[in-house]
DNA sequence: TGGGTCGTGATTGTCGACAGTCATGTCAAC
DNA sequence: GTTGACATGACTGTCGACAATCACGACCCA
């Protein structure tokens, strides 16, 4: 059984004819933008959204803003929304946070591990296994990513747990920018090991194993920040500007 | 000087005369959630906010549903919006997260202690002694969960810095319901200690600082949970439902 | 041909109005 | 006096329309 009465960590299968609410259109973008189907800097044009999912402007334009406060989009005033390209320095920092929060959900999770969790687990990274089996890219990167959700769902705490949520989020984005070339499609096998620790209830191994998940991923990065993605042109040449206004 | 360029801690003074953005509104209601001068459990009329800040129903409304998400007021359908009051288990929870990332902040920031961050922190705690001198109850909060921001401030991370802005104004409200009646108000002097391990650039001194400051403002509660706020009648009596539907 | 200016279409920002829903008070019947 | 139905008022939810702003291409001039 489920410990929390949290939210549901993907849109239910959608029925065309009922009209969406906005937490649908919310969802539905959310989703393509952590798929990678809606690649960092994308234009979000609200008209078109909204004949996309034939609902008003105003209930995308609510969905926009809910994933501008959540970092997955930006937006400029009078020149609408994208989807977000995270700078180098942010993803430093949302790579660091989420080391720390990682850390303490995993621990919560080791001394909180029962035969129910264990199953789910088991039967996530199957799942993972699966689809990594299959090729299927976007299902590899959802179901990644939904593994230390379901870790923070073990955990226990749904404060924690809306903090990963946002950080997982982010995290495909920073991947989306500044994944190396060459890199393997998101290690699924450190969950693996991990599983393995928790499984024994050996808090600090998992804790550990966690750790190096997390500098896994890291590494597959190339944050040497010779792609400064937005080079704002008017900064770059203020000097000139200042010569001959 | 700041080490980050993020949002100013509180409402820049506001002149009259020229019309607030949705940002004025959202502010200068979270601080009155905040100092508590809006208790928890308070109704938000979205006309009544209107006409006060002189503004359309829209813009409170989209002020309204920010302060949702930040989860500082509850929006139930078709029934308004309320001053959140947390529950027992959430606060349980906010404490919980909350000690985690100071921790992690803390750390950070005894590890980038400088004179200038020494000074700022040294300016601040002269500030809630002041404060407390005149009795300024409302100063005497806001001041107290200010040196924990200028503490992720110090630290560097902006991600760190939002999520912890989050859980001190929800301890704020947690604070505000289950405070006991004759705890002294809102210890400021653990901040002191605090901040001579910082001086000394003492990580593990600074982090046990912190850790026994968060257990003394936990200690100050009552989560006995005999207060179960908003009780639900139609649960109570589920029993007699089932007899008699 | 290069560069600057102006107009036009497209997109966003904002507001008021109307419909839908809930809470409260009134009134009649028992 | 209590209960239930009903009416009324207040509040929220939603949408379309209009104003403001921006991006882009056409046009003109040197």
């Amino acid at each position: 059984m489920s410990r929390l009465t949290a939210a549901p960590l993907h849109t239910p299968p959608f029925h065309l004819g009922e009209d969406m609410t906005e937490d649908d259109v919310h969802r539905h973008i959310a989703e393509a933008i952590i798929d990678r189907r809606l690649p960092p800097g994308t234009k979000l044009v609200e008209q078109n959204l909204a004949t996309i999912f034939s609902v008003s402007r105003a209930r995308v334009r609510s969905a926009l803003t809910r994933l501008a406060h959540e970092k997955m989009v930006t937006v400029e005033p009078n020149r609408g929304a994208r989807v977000a390209t995270p700078s180098v320095e942010e993803a430093r920092q949302v790579f660091e946070a989420r080391r720390l929060i990682e850390d303490g959900i995993v621990r919560a999770a080791a001394a909180r591990m029962d035969t129910d969790a264990r199953a789910k687990l088991e039967a996530h990274v199957a799942a993972e296994a699966d689809a990594h089996r299959r090729r299927d890219r976007h299902a590899v990167i959802r179901l990644s990513g939904d593994f230390h959700l379901l870790l923070a769902d073990i955990a226990g705490n749904i404060v924690l747990m809306d903090f990963l949520r946002e950080l997982v989020s982010r995290s495909s984005l920073v991947i989306a920018v500044y994944e190396r070339p060459g890199s393997t499609d998101c290690s699924h096998h450190g969950h693996d090991g991990l599983l393995n620790r928790l499984i024994a209830m050996d808090v600090e191994g998992a804790a550990a194993a966690m750790a190096a998940h997390m500098d896994e991923i890291a590494d597959s990065l190339d944050l040497s920040s010779h792609r400064e993605d937005g080079v704002d042109l008017r900064r770059v040449f203020a000097d000139i500007l200042k010569d001959s206004p």
